[in-house]
RNA sequence: GCUCAUAUAGCUCAGCGGUAGAGCACUUGCUUGGUAAGUAAGAGGUCACCGGUUCAAGUCCGGUUAUGAGCUCCA
């Protein structure tokens, strides 16, 4: 049969040849680096026969399959059969494979601590260290539940039971041990190609996924080829933990949280600062692509609620209240708004539109609450109220691709210039329960995706995640050390116009039904202003900082030079302020350094006498004596840049 | 919401049955010092909240609330 490899080379090897075979047939080498092969695109063992004429590549760990083959060698062979020789009564469920690692659920009858994981790590490395093969045997239904009711492991059993086919269970084995899994493949040749691991940690996680079912014990994992590429994963988690927002929040003092209203932020002055600055910003940018911006209650009777379908399909998110009765003579129920849409389209409603006055676009940082599960907030990134840079266009059918093309050069431009230069584009197709005809919802998906095509954008489609009333994209954006947050949308939406009854006088002189899009491009301020702080590991770009000059002084003689400098500053609308206090310029600049303040200006005698200034800016050492007018010039270009 | 963990001074944390601790921050002295911590002293706590065990509870046991890590949601 012919083999042809991924250089379109083609080697004759004899029908039945495994992977192995194809490796030692190429070199010695890779017979040894070979990990498991890929016969027609299906990741196969390097022991199972080839019958026919096939494209196969050879994989070795230093592809990313390799690396997922090993680690999944590692959590299915190894963690599970290290757990299994140190809790004998523990149950195996699944262990699979996820972004830089591994997992494996267990149930335990004595639940085990953070500490525990230490031993089960030495268990495992002593296994690995047995460099035994790994050993695959095919089983049939019958004997593979055979197998595992004689273990007692019932999650396996249940896994068997609920498979569709008959035969051709993979069993892997190890040599010279009792321990057995059932599992997709491919695995390792042999446990000698483990690379650098490490348990990270410990969690509960339901056995298929489903809060209904039982809570399992789930051990996470990190693998890699090696030492060096372990140890560079580490360090970046470590990376990531210092950037964490809410620790530099605390630290910059821009907000907190407390007991009495989990969920909501308490913005401090220099937090309020940033936030305004980037409400300031985003409403320019609104203002030039036609936004107008509106502003809407926040407690609305439920009326309003029930006919916007929220009622019915978000009350379980919604904080309601209730007037006091004993007060009040009358009952009525409101509920503070999840969602801006409903109000928005109350304006619209107010007066008759025509054709000529679409589209609509209305803004509005809106004030929104949820009530999240208690479990899912996390700082400023998951919130119980919040406030969403939201807006909403009123338009025809025809008019969706133009609002799209414009919408997406206003993200664009907003992620840019807030130092952000990679965005993603999502587009998620109607899902299985939906409102409005085929119909439309060709129109609105082909609208969209022509839209970013013409845009020679790049998007990924998510079959089937669209909203129930459109089709919609999702924008996520890259950050500086490589993670992704999902902030803007964009929302096609032929439901609620219809439920709210906004209309439209046509060229016709008839009434239509406008599409409405709901859109945000931050999402919302606290998430975003989260994500920024990440970002930028607190040092915010100089427009955006809240404290953007320190003064600092060397000996107090100089004191009055710097209240002059602070003068003239403010005077051009810098946001400083002076540090006169009794102590070395080095605790001074230390204390500012950390609080992340843009630009220190230390001046001493010289400073004074020859009226210059030594410029420090954070994230560098150096420092620069310049000429005062010349220093506060630079400070205002650099303030004005995006204005 | 679920599982596990955590809650001690403004912050970061130690203490784990017998008079509440450290470092930093804060206040007050001394110090006027040239780019990431000068120096001494002082002040600071219903040990999250409610209940239980005990002669005695930050300390042990329940419960509540909040936070954290996951899960599940959400986008």
């Amino acid at each position: 049969m012919k083999i042809t490899l991924p250089d379109r080379s083609v080697r004759k090897l004899e029908v039945g040849s495994n992977g192995l075979d194809i490796a030692n047939d190429i070199g010695p080498g890779l017979a040894k680096a070979a990990l498991a092969v890929s016969v027609n695109g299906i990741q196969k063992d390097l022991c199972d026969p080839i019958n026919e004429d096939s494209d196969v590549s050879i994989i070795t760990i230093d592809s990313d399959e390799g690396l997922e083959i090993m680690r999944h060698t590692l959590t299915a062979q190894v963690l599970a059969r290290a757990v299994k020789n140190l809790y004998p009564d523990a149950k195996l469920a699944i262990g699979p494979t996820i972004k830089d690692g591994f997992y494996y659920d267990f149930e335990f009858v004595k639940p085990i601590a953070p500490n525990d994981l230490e031993k089960i790590e030495k268990e495992m490395q002593k296994i690995i260290n047995s460099k035994s093969a790994i050993i695959k045997k095919l089983h049939s239904k019958k004997d593979a539940l055979k197998v595992f009711s004689s273990n007692a492991e019932p999650y396996k059993e249940s896994i068997i039971n609920e498979s569709e086919q008959e035969d051709n269970f993979q069993l892997y084995y190890q040599e010279n041990d009792e321990f057995v899994d059932l599992c997709r493949g491919p695995h390792l040749p042999s446990l000698k190609h483990i690379g650098a691991f490490k348990l990270t940690k410990l969690a509960g996680a339901y056995w298929k996924g489903d809060s209904k079912n039982k809570m399992l014990t789930r051990i996470y994992g990190t693998a890699w080829k090696n030492e060096k590429d372990l140890n560079a994963y580490l360090e970046s988690i470590e990376e990531a933990e210092k950037r964490d927002h809410r620790k530099i929040g605390k630290e910059m003092n821009l907000f907190h949280f407390q007991e009495e209203a989990p969920g909501m932020v308490f913005w401090h002055p220099d937090g309020w600062t940033v936030y305004r600055l980037l409400q300031d910003f985003m409403r320019d940018k609104l203002r030039e692509f036609d936004y107008q911006e509106i502003n809407t209650p926040l407690v609305v009777d439920r009326k309003l609620w029930e006919a916007s379908g929220h009622w019915d399909k978000y009350r379980e998110n919604m904080f309601i209240t209730e007037i006091d009765e004993e007060h009040a003579n009358e009952k009525r129920t409101n509920a503070l708004k999840p969602m801006n849409c409903p109000c928005h389209v109350q304006v619209y409603n107010q007066g008759l539109k025509s054709y000529r006055d679409l589209p609509v676009r209305y803004a509005e940082f809106g004030s929104c609450h949820r009530y999240e599960a208690s479990g899912t907030m996390h700082g400023l990134m998951r919130v119980r109220g919040f406030t969403q840079d939201d807006g909403h266009i009123f338009c025809t059918e025809e008019q969706i691709e133009s609002e799209t093309k414009l919408f997406i050069e206003l993200l664009s431009q907003t992620y840019r210039d807030l130092g952000f230069k990679n965005f993603d584009i999502k587009l998620s197709t109607r899902p299985e329960i939906r409102v409005g005809s085929d119909e439309v919802w060709d129109k609105a998906e082909n609208a969209l995706e022509s839209a970013i095509k013409k845009l020679n954008l790049p998007f990924e489609i998510q079959e089937g995640d669209g909203a129930f009333y459109g089709p919609k994209l999702d924008f996520v954006l890259t950050d500086a050390i490589g993670r992704e947050w999902q902030c803007g949308t964009f929302q096609a939406d032929f439901n609620l116009p219809e439920r709210l009854d906004a209309e439209y006088v046509g060229e016709d002189g008839k009434k239509h039904m406008p599409v409405m899009i709901h859109r945000a491009v931050l999402g919302s301020f606290e998430r975003f202003i989260g994500v920024l702080i990440e970002n930028y590991s607190g040092k915010l770009p100089f427009w955006l900082a809240p404290v953007q000059v320190i003064v600092a002084t060397i000996i107090s003689d100089v004191d009055d030079y710097a209240e002059e400098i602070i003068h003239s500053l403010e005077e051009t609308g810098i946001r400083c302020d002076s540090d006169l206090r009794n102590e070395k310029i080095s605790y001074k600049v230390r204390e500012h350094s950390s609080k992340k303040v843009p630009i220190i200006l230390v001046v001493g005698k010289n400073e004074k006498n020859d009226r210059t200034v030594s410029i420090r800016r954070i994230g560098s050492n150096n420092t620069e004596m310049l000429d005062f007018k010349i220093a506060l010039k630079q400070i205002n270009e650099e303030n004005n840049i995006l204005s």
